[in-house]
RNA sequence: GUUCUGGUGCAUACUUGU
């Protein structure tokens, strides 16, 4: 019963999950500590802490108490939703409980600290952990390493992969997969093969992410040739490109302005029976709508829409971008009216679009209508808007206005660029 | 049988005489 219960779970069906916990209770099946863990983590995916509770106190009149993989799953959930100070206070509540923190629950922790840039607390927290005696694991290392990695910090990350092998450890495939990423991100292709080549040196199999890694690595650096080869080599080697791999080589495509090998290889994704998600629609609206193709862009978000994918506020301001500088004032009150209807409401990108695009045409009075909404909407004018309006002025031949701007930008602790 | 780690649009999306 739990392991059914834990695969509804991991397939994210709560609710079913659910409703079959409470059928296998009607029929007398009493639920133990495992049963528990599930429950709760089924809430949590939902982030329904609420339910949790009154779950514990249900289960408690039953005689099960919380583990310290409830915890563990507590912990989690908590650090996800973003709630780090929770998550740490529940660390500290587990010694009155009785319970002893293990190395999930730190690894829990550490995550969220890596994941909310709070990498300095994630580094004393490591300390910590050795300190109350516990030894680390490979993901513990992992966790820093993709911390580190994310924030570009080569020397940090490097210093934490060497500590993987001092603590007798054997870096895995997310080790590899931290490095090769880092590199990849900065560009540093020959250094990201260098790993590459190490993991299989010591017998790991690169698997679709690593590949996609590569592929993202020498895209970025405008490489589609080289990515190419890479998605060759990985079928090679009977890995099969997944929606991320196509997703990633489509980006590269668009930002190339390479927009008919993107339409290629779109169709060549969906032959293949890999359905396009949010991601590769919005990547190529994006590219289309860059390379002044917003027809194109359109079918496609129809297309989208039809696919029942949901488009973002990426997807609505790169579309609204598009027209406004067609000049299709029309559609971009439709994409407008469209989105907030769909309870997303403009951003400082969506108001920057509009600003800019009334300057250019040197409409100030009407880009300040704007100004003023997204003003009252609490979004404060950055750089970009306010060089717009000094744009505006200087197309509309008010030069000594522009200068008044300048002046207020400065007051208003804006630094001009 | 239950909890913790890696890849894609987007925070490099909007301004920059062209």
């Amino acid at each position: 019963c739990n392991s059914l219960l834990a695969g509804l779970v991991r397939m994210d069906w709560v609710d079913m999950a659910r409703d079959i916990y409470h059928e296998i209770v009607d029929m007398g099946v009493s639920p133990n500590i495992y049963t528990l863990n599930i429950m709760v983590n089924a809430f949590c995916k939902d982030r329904r802490f609420d339910k949790v509770d009154s779950f514990l106190l249900e289960m408690a009149e039953k005689g099960i108490f919380p583990d310290v993989v409830t915890y563990n799953t507590l912990i989690d959930a908590r650090c996800r939703a973003g709630h780090l100070e929770e998550a740490v206070q529940l660390l500290n509540s587990m010694d009155d409980k009785g319970l002893k923190p293990d190395v999930a629950t730190y690894n829990a922790v550490l995550n969220g600290f890596c994941k909310n840039g709070q990498h300095g607390k994630a580094k004393e927290l490591l300390g910590e952990m050795l300190d109350v005696g516990l030894v680390p694991n490979v993901s513990t290392f992992n966790i820093l390493l993709g911390g580190f990695c994310k924030i570009g910090d080569t020397s940090e990350t490097m210093r934490i992969y060497d500590k993987i092998a001092n603590s007798g450890l054997i870096p895995d495939i997310v080790s590899f997969s931290c490095m090769i990423d880092l590199f990849a991100k900065k560009g540093d292709m020959n250094q990201a093969l260098a790993y590459f080549r190490d993991m299989k040196g010591v017998g790991l199999v690169p698997d679709n992410v690593i590949y996609t890694m590569l592929i993202g690595g020498f895209c970025r650096i405008g490489l589609i040739s080289e990515a190419l080869k890479m998605r060759d080599e990985m079928v090679d080697h009977g890995c099969l490109p997944d929606v991320v791999t196509y997703n990633t080589i489509l980006n590269g495509m668009c930002k190339e302005r390479r927009l008919s090998d993107s339409d290629q290889l779109f169709y060549e994704m969906v032959e293949r029976g890999i359905s396009p998600d949010f991601c590769t629609f919005t990547t190529l609206i994006y590219g289309y709508c860059k390379d002044g193709q917003v027809e194109k862009a359109l079918r496609l978000f129809d297309k989208m829409l039809k696919s029942n994918l949901k488009p973002d506020i990426v997807t609505y301001n790169s579309l609204i971008d598009g027209c406004c500088k067609e000049g299709n004032m029309e559609k971009v009150n439709e994409l407008w009216d469209d989105m907030c209807r769909r309870g997303m409401f403009p951003n400082h990108i969506t108001y920057s679009i509009l600003i800019d695009n009334h300057c250019s045409k040197g409409q100030v009075e009407e880009a300040f209508r704007f100004w003023d909404e997204m003003v009252e909407n609490g979004i404060l004018p950055n750089v970009v808007t306010y060089n717009s309006i000094i744009k505006g002025y200087c197309r509309s031949g008010d030069a000594s206005k522009a200068e008044k701007f300048l002046g207020k930008m400065v007051n208003d602790c804006v630094v001009p660029d």
